[in-house]
DNA sequence: GTCAATATTTTTGTATACAAGAATGCCCTT
DNA sequence: AAGGGCATTCTTGTATACAAAAATATTGAC
């Protein structure tokens, strides 16, 4: 049933919910939106389910659909199960890990590397993806790697602000390393724990995110 | 905008895949069911939506929506999974369960032992759920905790069988006691292992899972 | 002037109608 | 008889219409 344009409707509430149109609290004009989309209320509805589905918006019966920003509490709360997913990732892939995706790793890496030395935040930002998602995959696990994308994904936002910050880049990178060697090494243990201090939001981490969300709140 | 009728429409679909009545790659027809439901097509289409959610259908544009039961490979990973975010709970909770709680666990594992001495499956899934509940709770991260429990209902149909054989009661029920041990004295990686253990799906258990799969087939 | 009850207006939820794409069957060709 | 192209039929996706619930405004009493 996913249909032509209640499709590429969420897509683009997703965007405006990410980029600020939307803030938190909002209600979703069903009419209002109908006419700026130029379609009827139908594929809005449908829309809206799926931005429920990914926790984007909450839909409240007799009500109408609202924009649903994570809290500070409550992207914490995610950031945390983010690390603890990694840190799963990693355990698995060190038993599961196979030679050549261990080169892919090496190699995003390097590249990761090269970005850092350029100061090229965003050019680190997509490396930063690639060697994620490489782990998701190489756990083994197809359930997880989906789950693990998904959170990913829905911490997109809050995540790529971070990287923007004086020494960011360079222990970012450092950890990477850990964790590729702890996985060269077939120590998964190792690679769960330097992927969890890798995700997890703390010391001055903490403080960037929550600057962030205050901006985002304007 | 959860409704009415969609919703108590989705849960009896639902109710209807786990027992059987649908199978994989089932189509669900619209107009039929509409009738059968003495509904239009649009709840309907909202429900589909919802089930989309929680993976028990998949909706495929301009086909329709299927059902889509779990094979045995998806299975086996999605219990890892589960074993993965109950250790992960468990390990959490280490460091934060409440003394009330712990006084919670104890009293849901001594119901547990009484369904085991009356040989009581039924009564024992009820408390062991509990004792699982209480886990979430306790990580101290309601997003997990939602999580967690959203797994732990999709595996469900699967798990209860699992506990109709001989010799599963008692060594589950010991699994429970090494789990409240460690709790008890703060060790979360303690807690971690025996839950990992206490969830996933080998030995034994692995076939057991295979032969109720073979019957959910037919 | 304030509060409450009621009337009005919005807005959601559902039904029906219509349009377009996919599947099926039929006929024709080779 | 087998394969391909075309027409028909069925099904999904979208629009519109209508009903019921919620929100808002209005009126009246104190």
């Amino acid at each position: 049933m996913g249909q032509r344009r209640a499709d590429t409707i969420a897509e683009e509430l997703e965007e405006r919910i990410f980029d600020g149109t939307f803030s938190d609290g909002d209600r979703l004009d069903e009419v209002r939106l109908a006419q700026q989309f130029g379609v009827s209320r139908t594929p809005l509805r449908e829309a809206f389910q799926r931005l429920a589905l990914s926790g984007l918006v909450e839909l409240i019966p007799r009500r109408g659909a609202f924009v649903r920003q994570p809290g500070p509490v409550e992207l914490m709360e995610m950031f945390e199960v983010m690390a603890e997913l990694e840190a799963v990732c990693g355990r698995l892939a060190g038993k599961r890990i196979s030679d050549q995706a261990l080169a892919e790793l090496n190699e995003a890496n390097a590249k990761c590397l090269a970005a850092v030395e350029a100061q090229d935040s965003d050019s680190y930002y997509v490396e930063n993806e690639r060697f994620h998602q490489i782990l998701y995959r190489e756990s083994g696990n197809s359930f997880l790697r989906q789950e693990a994308c998904k959170l990913h994904k829905r911490l997109k936002p809050f995540r790529r602000q971070q990287l923007r910050f004086r020494g960011r880049l360079a222990q970012s990178m450092a950890e990477h390393e850990a964790v590729v060697k702890a996985l060269t090494a077939g120590n998964g243990e190792a690679a769960a724990a330097a992927l969890r201090d890798h995700v997890a939001v703390q010391g001055e981490k903490f403080h960037t995110l929550m600057a962030s969300l205050r901006n985002a709140a304007e």
